[in-house]
RNA sequence: GCAGGAGUAGCUCAACUGGUUAGAGCGCCGCCCUGUCACGGCGGAGGUUGCGGGUUCAAGUCCCGUCUCUUGCGCCA
């Protein structure tokens, strides 16, 4: 007999059907058994009756097993229907249960809630915590979601191209992630903090309409909404203004969230300039939602556009504020050019600021090399300096490149706002603990001895 | 790196000013139960109080050290 899904019981009401899954719980009333079982689908009750063949089974039967189960469904008679309950107005009258797999008692109960239940056991047993509801939901909706925007993103014509996970350390910026070189004893590769330089090089090479669904790292101390991984949809565009971008990927965003059944608060998403952010509420993200808003779950989208393109130092220099790839804001080029009114220059960059997270950011990129020169120039830096930071992008820049620019979003943080959660571990399968050690695996650990001698390391103890 | 919070049964927690044999709910095990759906009833098992030291007649409780988890700050183009 081929295997019914849960939740397509309802249409074979006074059939026999097969089901496969796991036990939730076991009611036993002596002569009478009830179940409620669950599959990737949903739950369904089922019901051993007195005298059944299936009996001795069910009696050994306890949570979390996995079994298959033949049964007659039944509408339920009008007094045992239960309205609160997915398939409450059905049962399965179990005529055979198969054993497929016995379970030991769980560490912690997985029919409700976890995010009561210590982190670390949850983390230990990740993949028992991913079986509760909460947990299914979660991931599910981020599989729907990054699905949504990549079907977006094909529709528009962009082209999905991986980048290397093996690159360059780049020292300005976060801390890299570095691996060792074999072949090259005593060198480095980073692991991307972002694929920014090479989409820019994919729109050099033609392509146009990029995007990559990227895991990007980063080495700074974990908070309850970073992690060392993060995943971003990363997309980018040739001959295209501000202005195209943020339509773009404002329809992205408005398809996809209305179409998992969310509401947002404004369209078009207001927009509202960083001077004029930092005066209404003191900082460049913020939430607009009310507190009806929010508990009706509504999703409050803005684009801050308009920032300066350079800070102070502490030693009085000049930095860039977000990327140093952006153009400025083409009213403030010449000033770029020239070196003037610096702290007036702004840039092109833009945020997508959604219930008061980060959910993405952008801009149009300097894609001529005199351009990115000056900003690298403003801030101190000389040709040679210049050479080793960029200079494969300067290369690239003289080849005929298009103007271009793009965006990333932070999946996590957009999936944390989707499904009200406030942790980013509750949006990821595989999580790490704040100090870094990962889920259900004993990563970070020590390299053996001929690890180490093939990749020409030695490991100093730490004072 | 800094500052706060936490660590007691499988899980969530309690245990006064240091004082009896460290308790409860849930879960687990056994028996009973023909309509349960947080099933119910009766009984039972289960503890290196994170780890190491110290003070004391006596430490879950006080002191010192240490480990782990967590929140915020620094940091995060």
């Amino acid at each position: 007999m081929e295997r019914t899904l849960i939740s397509e019981l309802g249409q074979k009401v006074g059939e026999v059907a097969l089901i496969k899954g796991w036990v939730s719980v076991r009611r036993d009333q002596g002569k009478m058994v009830f179940f409620d079982f669950r599959d990737m689908s949903g739950a369904v009750q089922g019901v051993v009756l007195p005298g059944s063949e299936a009996m001795d089974v069910a009696k050994e039967i306890r949570s979390e097993f996995v079994v298959a189960v033949e049964g007659k469904v039944n509408k339920r008679p009008d007094k045992n229907i239960n309205t609160e309950v997915q398939n409450g107005d059905i049962e399965l009258e179990i005529l055979k249960i198969e054993i497929l797999n016995a379970s030991e008692t769980p560490p912690f109960p997985l029919d409700q809630d976890t995010s009561n239940v210590d982190e670390e056991v949850r983390l230990k047993y990740r993949y028992l915590d991913l079986r509760t509801e909460r947990m299914q939901k979660n991931i599910r909706l981020r599989s729907e979601f990054i699905q949504r925007c990549r079907e977006f993103l094909f529709k528009n014509k962009f082209t999905e191209i991986e980048t290397p996970l093996l690159t360059e350390s780049t020292p300005e910026g976060s801390r890299d992630f570095v691996v060792p070189s074999r072949l090259n004893p005593g060198k480095f590769y980073a692991l991307p903090q972002s694929p920014q330089q090479y989409k820019q090089m994919l729109m050099v090479g033609g392509f146009e309409r990029y995007f990559q669904i990227a895991k990007c790292v980063r080495d700074e101390d974990l908070r309850a909404d970073r992690g060392f991984e993060f995943t971003q949809i990363d997309v980018e565009m040739s001959f295209v203004e501000r202005e195209d971008v943020l339509t773009t990927m404002e329809a992205m965003i408005t398809e996809t969230v209305e179409a998992m059944g969310f509401s947002i608060k404004q369209k078009p998403f207001p927009r509202i300039s960083y001077a004029e952010a930092m005066e209404k509420y003191g900082a460049d993200k913020f939430d607009l939602r009310t507190e009806e808003d929010k508990v009706n779950g509504i999703l409050a989208y803005a684009w801050v556009v308009d920032f300066p393109f350079f800070e102070k130092t502490d030693e009085g220099g000049w930095t860039f504020t977000h990327n140093p790839f952006s153009m400025p804001k083409p009213e403030h080029v010449e000033w770029l050019m020239k070196g003037e009114r610096v702290d007036e220059i702004l840039t092109t960059q833009y945020d997508l600021v959604c219930n008061g997270y980060e959910s993405g950011g952008g801009s149009i990129r300097a894609h001529k090399p005199e351009i990115l020169k000056a900003t690298y120039k403003i801030m101190g830096f000389d040709d040679a300096a210049i050479d080793e930071k960029v200079g494969h992008l300067l290369e690239a820049f003289k080849f005929g490149t298009p103007p271009h620019g793009g965006i990333a979003f932070g999946i996590e943080r957009n999936i944390m706002n989707l499904a009200g959660e406030s942790q980013l571990k509750e949006v990821q399968a595989f999580p790490m603990t704040r100090g870094g050690k990962t889920a259900v695996m004993s990563a970070p650990k020590a390299l053996t001895d001929k690890q180490l001698a093939e990749l020409g390391i030695e490991v100093k103890k730490r004072s």
